[in-house]
DNA sequence: AGCACAGTTGACCATCTAGTCAATCAAGAA
DNA sequence: TTCTTGATTGACTAGATGGTCAACTGTGCT
């Protein structure tokens, strides 16, 4: 090859490559979202990524290397999906409602990354602190969050005092906390959490708080 | 020893091991929090606790046997904690609120448990599962809460509809992400979210969404 | 044709780790 | 004193595990 002149060409060799590495992160994501960052095995992740365990090596230097390029490309993945939500033109209460809901969907939609997100707190968030890529993929949901907020207050609906931060975190909170824990608090209250009606309730019921929240007057 | 008239009785022996079995908990209570159960090493633990690796193998059998009691331990601990907090004799709105904050202080207190806890959900909740003493523990807490749930409806000042399942799962959820995610949020928003000032902060916010949950009209 | 280099491979290893074994110690019942 | 029994200890191991080494392949530039 030896200094080519596009590096970006897509050639047979730069195919190839990019199919193991998405295999890769296939496997990975199975793997480390199983059994968390420790509990996950490399010769576990080749063999479901049906790939030589040395090109995880090739490609991510390490285990810590794969799994911080796992979680850039599942917040990637998440960011993109919450961004088909168009909250501009609605009413500010539907537009924060299917918020709520739709970020409960996305949570049931990808299990494993909220797996993924407990393990990388779990170890003190070495991974994503190295990563300035994160932060600005959410900066967009901020200030669309923002802009509804503005709207709602200005329209008399919304309290003025709500923290935009804290809000998306409540909102998060609500809907991930119960689908994170589902197995201790199912131990706890002896039913069952995850049928798609007991979510729909869950949903629901988180809904409704962030808009009574929103909607009362401090 | 053989055959001793009162198994109960507190001899020197007994004694001498209990200790030693509570500085086992003690040491596997940093571990198990600060790396996961995957990430524990025994061999950490039993040094943490200053004593010889074999105790441990010998009062809990195996290291999933270890997590079990610690995890057992823990629920006790903190069900006796939230247990202080007397809700029956006061206002609804005041004794939800202090609910709120109370549990989110207790977070704040024990962040070793909330560890635990997501330790264990990632993997699956395969200690609490056999553990039938965890749900009578929740029990009391769970007919307080509707307790108070029917005096704030009665006097007119609660919705009817609240289930107090969902709303323990959120009073939860909304204090305990916070302090569970926060590496992953502090990358996300740039900003610090443990300073004392910030979770003062966090928990009214809490508070103030669950009060105004119950107090709309649905 | 020749060559450089990313991609790919199997063999290998130092180290770690949960768990085991057999022996020793000492409290206290008889 | 004797003897049982739980507490305690050091030495050991089988297997796993993250990571390395050196070699090979074939694309595509010159």
């Amino acid at each position: 090859m030896a200094t080519p002149k596009n590096p970006e060409a897509p050639t047979v060799r730069r195919e190839s490559s990019l199919r193991t590495r998405e295999m890769i992160l296939k496997g990975a994501m199975q793997e480390f979202s199983e059994r968390g960052f420790d509990g996950a095995r490399i010769d576990k992740i080749a063999l479901r990524a049906g790939v030589n365990k040395n090109l995880l090596y090739h490609h991510y230097v390490n285990k810590d290397g794969l799994f911080s390029a796992l979680l850039e490309h599942m917040y990637e993945k998440i960011r993109a999906r919450q961004r088909d939500l168009e909250l501009r033109e609605k009413d500010p209460v539907d537009a924060i409602r299917r918020l709520v809901v739709f970020t409960g969907k996305i949570w049931v939609q990808f299990p494993e990354f909220l797996r993924l997100l407990q393990s990388e707190n779990l170890s003190g968030g070495r991974h994503v602190a190295g990563s300035p890529k994160v932060p600005s993929l959410y900066e967009p949901l901020l200030v669309t969050l923002k802009d509804v907020l503005e709207r709602g207050s200005q329209s008399g609906q919304f309290r003025r005092d709500a923290d935009p931060v804290d809000l998306y975190i409540s909102i998060s909170a609500l809907t991930a906390h119960y689908i994170n824990n589902h197995y201790t608090f199912e131990a706890i209250f002896g039913q069952a959490l995850m049928s798609p009606q007991r979510i729909r309730q869950r949903l629901e019921h988180a809904a409704d708080m962030v808009v009574a929240y929103l909607c009362a007057k401090p």
